[in-house]
Order: C-alpha cells, then sequence, then structure tokens
DNA sequence: GACAACCGCTTGCATTTAGCAACCGCTTGT
DNA sequence: ACAAGCGGTTGCTAAATGCAAGCGGTTGTC
C-alpha cells in the first residue's frame, strides 16, 4: 500500500486495485449475492476461492477503503462492508457483465443477472446502489432482513 | 486458452480474460494512443511494461479474440488491431476511468483523458468506437492503414 | 460440562506468474 | 560496412496463486 503507482492514469489506479483473478469477484460476490461474512465468501464462491488468497484480498480491499471490517472478537461473526467507493463500482461491473455475456463464453444460469442489469440500464444501477447504500453504510439503523 | 472456467459467470469470464495488471493497460495504450507496434507499446509505456511480459500479454490478447496481428516477417514492422470484442470495451474503460478519477490517486495531465470521455458520455464512446472500427477494422477499403 | 459444529482466519508447501536485464536474428537507412 | 530500429526470446529471481491441513476461539446441544 505504501509502493509507488505505477503512474497517475485513472485507467491504471483502478487497475492498481482492482486487476487481479480475484478483487472483483469478492467484490461481486458482496453486492450482489449479499455474502459478507469470510466462510460464506470462501465456501459458497462458484469460483471457488482459497481461504488464504480470501484472506489476503480482504485485508487488501480494507486497505484501500473499498471496504470496511467490523470485528467482534475473535470466534465471533464479523462483517464486511462496501464503502461508498464500491458501491460506485456497480456501473463498472454491469458494463463488465454485459460484455462478458457478448464476448465470452457463460452459462444461462449465470447470465440472468447480468442480462437484468443491462436492460435496467443506469437507473436500476441507481437503485441498487441506493439499496447498498442503506444496508451497508447504514443509512436507517437496524435495516437489516431481506434474504 | 484449454483451461476450463471457472464459472460461467459473465463477470468472472470478464475477469479471466481482462483480469491482470497488464491487460487493461496494454489494451488501453492501443486504443486511445493509438500504439499498435511492439516497440511502442513497450517503450512510450507511461508505466513501464517489460518486453517479455508485453510479449505474453499480446499472445494471450491474440488467442483470447481481443487482437489480430499482422505479421510482414522478421525485422519488419507489424501492427496490432483491435476486434468487435476489444473496441466494444470503450464503455468499461470508461466507466473504470471515471471510477478511478474519482476514487483513486491520478496526476491532473492524465486525468484529462478521462474526463473528457465522461463528459462526452455514452454518444462520444460510439463516436470512438466507430473511428476504432475504421482504423482497426478496416471498414473502408482495404486493411492498409495508417502510420 | 463434554462434544460437535461453526467462526475467521494462518501455516507450510508446491506451482505459477511477474519482473529485470541482457541479448538475438533480421531489416532499413547512411 | 555499420548503426539504429524491428519484434521479440532467454535466464534468472521474486512475488503471487493455490491446495490441504490445522488453530484458537465461540456457540449450541445433550
Amino acid at each position: 500500500m505504501i509502493d509507488e503507482p505505477r503512474s497517475g492514469c485513472p485507467v491504471n489506479a483502478a487497475v492498481e486495485v482492482l486487476g487481479d483473478r480475484w478483487t472483483l469477484i469478492v467484490l461481486r460476490d458482496i453486492m450482489f449475492a449479499d455474502r459478507r461474512h469470510f466462510r460464506a465468501l470462501q465456501r459458497e464462491s462458484e469460483e471457488g476461492i482459497a481461504s488464504n488468497i480470501l484472506a489476503g484480498r480482504l485485508r487488501d480491499l480494507v486497505a484501500a477503503g473499498l471496504l470496511t471490517h467490523d470485528d467482534p472478537g475473535a470466534g465471533k461473526r464479523a462483517t464486511y462492508s462496501l464503502t461508498e467507493a464500491s458501491i460506485e463500482l456497480v456501473p463498472v461491473l454491469a458494463h463488465l457483465g454485459w460484455w462478458g455475456l457478448r464476448h465470452r463464453p457463460t452459462t444461462p444460469e449465470l447470465r440472468v443477472r447480468a442480462e437484468r442489469l443491462h436492460e435496467g440500464g443506469p437507473e436500476m444501477w441507481q437503485a441498487v446502489m441506493a439499496d447498498l447504500r442503506e444496508r451497508h453504510l447504514g443509512v436507517s439503523a437496524g435495516t437489516a432482513g431481506e434474504s
């Protein structure tokens, strides 16, 4: 985190924090599958992330300000939350998914979310972001409870 | 290229081909800085990519169908061209740059392109894509070109 | 109060990828 | 003949990825 950026280009700046094989996958699962605990992220992962890799990514994401981590002490359930910065990745992920859908091999079941996000367009992205702000940034206290 | 995808999710499919520290940087330079030759991509690189890494990325991108490569034989100038698939990454890169601009450290000079792409919006992206199709896909006349 | 199941990780090890520096055969221009 | 430019490759080290197992804590059940 103290290493110099390779350049001051915005695309490079984004790639430096998002550009690896797992970061966007983890964020996708937190955003769209509401997996906010370590074990949920690890065991329910479609792609099968290893626990040490996941631990490293979560640490890096917290350090970069894309996640926050409430740690209630050893043995207890800890929760990862998105920040405003990561919530604003929703349009990027929507576009990326739509591109992947058109240009890479995918399976019908897993295509559904990307299709809906594309059809919904920017207005739906804003609605998704508003919902995430409520649930992750605690806009209104105890709004737990969907599923 | 023969290894199985980790999942059939569109976001994962995109990450599998774009998710590393250099792929999007190379595509950015070809798209927006019009660097279409090996040495231009390597020596004029803002971020300083090593020649072996660049060679590997170019090979992978051609294999994935995101670039084409006209090879006129040893010692001569070879040209890399975008494909329809990579041209359609323009909106993704525009969004990614706009996100990086807002949420990561950048420098004023290098911010300009991302700012303009954001201000121009989807209409400008379409214009950029049309221009790229002309120059890289040879929409008019033969595959000859610029330079 | 013993025991299993769940919690968020860490450790050790092997494999894969990134990265640096030097170099190569070929072509083009002087 | 010679230097400069062309697209890379080779050898090497460092770092990241990935697998399997385990660890100290807590929570729930009998």
